[in-house]
DNA sequence: GTCTATACACTGATAGAC
DNA sequence: GTCTATCAGTGTATAGAC
């Protein structure tokens, strides 16, 4: 625990010591399910006594909730680059950048995302039908119409971002499995970098993707 | 629960029971994780009181443990199909056809395998260590070959399982999200078709798989 | 082999002193 | 706001009747 500086305002004191939670709630919660996570351990590694969680998070599941609706904060800011873009090859190809990178920095988001839809959401439904359908809807329309000016192959564009969202996503949610298969050592950054070469590479081949 | 035949054997029934459990656990522990999972949930699915459970599986973990291994058999069986191919376009594409084919018949295995290796692989991690690798460096040399033989670009083969792992999968793990992405309804045959022929697609022609 | 009843441990949540 | 002590509920596992 880090001793926090006596010049914050009560406010920012809250946030911080909420802060500490989520970030040792996400670690716990990536690594042990929601189920198999306890508050007493969320606890020991925010180093915090356990009654203190439930003076700032009433229930384990409101924890649980903030935690996963950060991460999809996080997911989907990353997703603006796609816009920008003039064409395939530009806007797929930072997309993938964009997702290797959070897969790298930010695995046990990315585990507590997935295992959330793995147990079929119950805790995001709504923002499953709301704002990921939107986006998705918006997103596949950008990419028709880069297969209508000719500047890309006729691939269904919903089969392609969930191509792109296994892929990139691969790297945090199976990690551990990626460790192993690497003689038990975390990738090096020249691995990254080939991974995402990998990726982009296999991709923006298969759909002939070309430059605005 | 259905009644079992006084023709079996007394060995036919254990296993019989066995199996029936092991389906029952199968599903729940896809649904709620290792740590949501209770023994009595899964009991109620099995359609036999909690204590049984006890009498042919130890303890939790030990269920657990068959049920994951179980999958494992699966998950490699399909791969079989890949040493009979002549070139990238039959291997790959047939791989990809049967991993599809699990991930649509199969999505309650595919999940627990899932959770497992998210949560650090601490119950198979010796199979991580020795089958697994194993069979990954046999068809990294498979691969290697086509590569040098002119079949196919020279593509990291260890990215491209990957890839193939990632997205075939993904249907599996992510099932929930697709369907809600669906308007809430499940993929029909033609949408199973689609997918796989996308993946298929892009894959293939993202390494430039040429038939033997 | 199968089931009911129960022991024992642990978890989420809270009361109340400071 | 923070912490200690504790309660009520639930979970795994087992004892023992049948």
């Amino acid at each position: 625990m880090v001793t926090q500086p006596r010049s914050m305002s009560k406010k920012d004191r809250r946030l911080e010591s909420e802060r500490m939670i989520m970030v040792a709630a996400e670690k716990v919660f990536a690594e042990a399910g929601f189920g198999g996570a306890t508050m007493q351990l969320i606890a020991d590694v925010a180093g915090l006594p356990k009654a203190n969680l439930h003076y700032y998070f009433p229930t384990k599941e409101a924890l649980y909730r903030r935690v996963v609706q950060d991460i999809f904060q996080v997911w989907l800011k990353a997703a603006d680059i796609f816009d920008q873009a003039s064409g395939p090859v530009e806007g797929i190809g930072a997309y993938i950048d964009a997702k290797m990178e959070i897969s790298r920095r930010h695995p046990a988001g990315s585990k507590v995302w997935a295992s959330e839809v793995m147990h079929g959401a119950p805790v995001i439904q709504d923002y499953l039908e709301t704002t990921l359908e939107q986006w998705t809807n918006g997103r596949i329309t950008v990419i028709q119409s880069w297969i209508d000016r000719g500047l890309m192959a006729p691939i269904d564009p919903r089969h392609l971002l969930y191509m792109v969202w296994a892929t990139t996503q691969h790297y945090a949610d199976f990690g551990h499995q990626i460790e192993t298969l690497n003689n038990s050592e975390p990738l090096t950054d020249a691995q990254w970098q080939a991974a995402t070469d990998s990726v982009k590479t296999i991709i923006l081949k298969g759909i002939g993707a070309k430059s605005a």
